[in-house]
DNA sequence: AACCGAGTCAACCGCGGGTCC
DNA sequence: GGGACCCGCGGTTGACTCGGT
């Protein structure tokens, strides 16, 4: 198709009147007439590229097609385990400098990077209001049973004042949350599938002890795919009388 | 088959910094 | 010095897709 060509259909789709600047989605015809104009006159000097090409859009949008989607280099499909975790790190190191957590991710867009974070800082909150349920489940689980031990804070941060019986529950409960994380994964292969799950409190499905019956289960307890209200209380039970080891799944850490 | 909610991602917006006249 | 313009960044929006019901 020659570039006359292309601008005759650019300047002619759904666009009315001269002056008018499109917006939304791209047509065919802009993504090829300004890789053409790339081609020609290089990047940068964007408004008046666009204006040069007969494209009806803002030297914004050419920049940000082009760089998003058009430039040669960007890698499609999804982000590998390593990327993940450089994302990760880089994250922790610089907050949302996203265009500088790109740039040590060959081919990966800011925004790319961006939409990326977004979607898991949503997971996680969402995760840790699934985890608030869970205490909040095993908190009324706990008065019904243990109604002479008052058990206001103890999924809390620990107070000063909190016996080590009431630490052991709390790190029953972390280890609840954490082995019935994700559905089937244990710690060690939700970090394989994706290293934001290793946040403790990220991995909860949402109906465990939220229904009348638990959907739980995990790598080290395949038979224990359904826990009732009553079998969650029998474990907290056996938990505070000592016998850790009947709780029936291992320590994934 | 239709509907709905969640997730994804391309695109837009507002703002700040840099440059030029 | 300051106004206009351009560029880049981070935040936000909205359309689309897909899986579950």
């Amino acid at each position: 198709m020659s570039i006359t060509a292309i601008k005759s259909l650019a300047s002619t789709s759904k666009c009315e009147g001269m002056g008018e600047l499109r917006r939304g989605p791209w047509t065919l015809e802009e993504d090829t007439l300004l890789v053409h104009c790339v081609a020609c006159h290089g990047e940068g000097r964007w408004n008046l590229l666009a204006r040069s090409a007969g494209l009806k859009r803002t030297g914004k949008s050419c920049r940000l097609r082009w760089l998003n989607y058009l430039k040669p280099d960007i890698k499609r499909g999804n982000l590998s385990l390593e990327e993940q975790l450089l994302i990760l790190d880089l994250h922790s190191k610089w907050g949302n400098r996203w265009s500088r957590i790109a740039q040590h991710l060959p081919g990966r867009t800011d925004n790319e990077i961006k939409n990326y974070c977004r979607t898991r800082v949503q997971r996680q909150l969402k995760a840790e209001a699934h985890s608030a349920l869970l205490r909040e489940a095993v908190r009324s689980c706990w008065a019904q049973n243990f109604s002479s031990i008052p058990p206001p804070h103890m999924f809390d941060e620990m107070p000063p004042w909190a016996s080590d019986e009431l630490r052991g529950v709390t790190s029953f409960v972390d280890r609840f949350a954490i082995s019935s994380g994700g559905g089937h994964c244990s710690v060690n292969n939700a970090y394989e599938v994706d290293p934001w799950n290793l946040a403790p409190t990220s991995v909860l499905t949402p109906t465990c002890f939220a229904s009348e019956h638990t959907s739980c289960s995990n790598n080290d307890v395949t038979e224990h795919s359904s826990w009732s209200m009553d079998e969650s209380s029998d474990m907290l039970k056996s938990y505070m009388s000592g016998a850790e080891s009947e709780v029936p799944f291992g320590d994934d850490n």
